[in-house]
DNA sequence: GTATCAAGTTAGCACCGTCTAACTTTTCAT
DNA sequence: ATGAAAAGTTAGACGGTGCTAACTTGATAC
């Protein structure tokens, strides 16, 4: 088969390789960080509300067992996001604490766009969890615009 | 510790653990198919353009390398979704067709409702990829309301 | 003070998704 | 018809994310 035929069907044109696999590879890139995201901005809202991150806590709000947990908690530290001592809760690091931060606005954000949309609380709060590690800088832009914007919650 | 101490930070409160924990196990779940929605998606894409897919056009698109390709349409073939023969090009099981198809549609409305949310296209198309695996069926209606409705047009 | 129980840890397994290296098969130009 | 190039495969490595089972430590009730 030749390299590049003729498309057989003309409707639209697909975009080049090149365009696609970036896109892909950044999908994979966001990917890899979701977990550490995930984990640094539920530590920070468990040390907000509950004075400290404990393990177990982490395990039954992410709805996993504990030796995950703790295996992964290991690799965040290694990674420089959080500080453990044996049998003692978690800590952030400064630049733990920065991605939890930066998450935090970011789920915000997410959260007030879906629901300014016309999405109940509930469902925005469980599509924000999944949404908001792809969303770009510009995406986010728009998301706040939107959400931020004067007039009433689009109910139609 | 306490089991559940009062809230240090009165702000907001937090959700249940297990509302969280169903939310975080709703994206691991979306974590695990997404891959094979790419993959089923992208063969549907191929196939309709070129009238075959080939590992090698997948891999190029996908930005991995063809073992990797290998593999996973390996794992594919075994969850039904692809038929394969060897040093052949892939076909889409009816299953895998019913999947790429309702993926089809739901990366469009994602694309195109970030187009009327004032993105611009690459980015949009970008965004979409990593986005459109975790909109649940309500918020993809959200989107589609929005994308549909009045207003400068669709450069489509 | 000690026994108990919750929390935390360690070890070991499994699967996924990625890679490189090396090999085989197919395709195509001459 | 054949030989080189392209495509495909296999083997093996590695890290991530999850689990269970079994162990150790810490906190608490008495």
């Amino acid at each position: 088969m030749k390299p590049v035929p003729a498309p057989l069907s003309a409707e639209d044109d697909l975009r080049s390789a090149e365009t696609q696999a970036g896109a892909f590879q950044a999908v994979r890139e966001a990917r890899r960080s979701e977990l550490a995201e995930d984990y640094v901005e539920l530590i920070a809202e468990l040390i907000a509300h509950f004075g400290e991150a404990r393990p177990v806590d982490i395990a039954s709000r992410l709805g996993v067992t504990a030796p995950t947990v703790a295996k992964t908690l290991d690799r965040l530290a290694r990674d420089g996001l959080v500080m453990r001592a044996r049998y003692r809760s978690v800590f952030l690091t400064d630049q733990g604490r920065a991605l939890a931060e930066e998450c935090r606005v970011r789920h915000d954000i997410v959260v007030r766009f879906l629901i300014r949309l016309g999405l109940d609380a509930e469902t925005a709060e469980q599509d924000a969890e999944g949404i908001e590690h792809h969303v770009s800088a510009r995406t986010l832009a728009l998301f706040a615009a939107f959400a931020e914007r004067r007039g009433q919650p689009e109910t139609r």
